[in-house]
DNA sequence: GATCGATACGACAATATGTCGTACTATTAC
DNA sequence: GTAATAGTACGACATATTGTCGTATCGATC
């Protein structure tokens, strides 16, 4: 996998996109830029080329108003970032992670009982999230 | 807790300073710059300094050659990254992070094992790593 | 005080990121 | 066809971070 790093703003135009299927420019515009007083148009337009460019987000040129849709779902880009803290910190191994926020009270009852419904297999990780 | 984040290089100086109780910044220089020509010394007291400023390392400055030892752990630290991507990107919870990794089969048998045992309290999270 | 090793830190190059401005394109209105 | 409007492409800049180096300074030893 291995995907990229995002930055605060690439991240937040990912938000949009993974709540809704397909946005335009000036909508998520409207969204990020709600209150300001310059039109973004090409600070959007820029965080968008560049997320294309890697590969986070794809372009519908059919229309002459593109449509911008996520390639990489929040949970694989999430997976990934892990991933690469696992790699980068215990040898690729999650367990030293999670001993040490279960040390600190870190992670509570419930998020316990979940992780255990997942490893059992019973993968319905529903909750909120 | 909310650590900083760290680059390659001062990442570099924690591995080592995780791996033995203190050393000297030559100690340091001599094993991350081995083949290096030009004597890195500054470039090593810099990562200390910024190290020591993010408040990761600590100084003994009783001799004039100062000894430095970590003063976060490993496990700390990456659980503190761990923390922060959880929040960023799944409300907090790591169930998400956990249920795709387990899909994409990125989770081994033995790790799943483990991570169960952990969360069954028996929290010998031995292995290695 | 000269010398040697160590420390302190300013400065620079490289990189990443957020922002803006301008040029270009396409559609619509006339 | 041309003007006006909205959208896209992208060069350029400001800022921040990071790795690096060079120079100044300090302390101990001779």
């Amino acid at each position: 996998m291995e995907l990229p790093h995002l930055a605060n703003a690439e991240l937040a135009v990912m938000e949009l996109l993974w709540q809704q299927d397909c946005l335009t420019a000036r909508h998520i515009r409207e969204e990020l830029y709600a209150g300001a007083t310059k039109a973004q148009h090409g600070t959007v337009q820029r965080l968008l080329q560049r997320l294309e460019e890697k590969g986070f987000v794809e372009r519908d040129c059919e229309l002459p108003v593109h449509l911008f849709s996520s390639l990489v779902s929040r949970q694989a880009y999430a997976g990934s970032q892990l991933e690469s803290l696992a790699d980068k910190l215990t040898s690729g191994s999650l367990a030293p992670l999670i001993t040490h926020l279960m040390e600190q009270k870190k992670i509570s009852r419930a998020e316990i009982k979940r992780l255990r419904e997942i490893l059992d297999g019973r993968t319905d990780a529903g909750g909120k999230a």
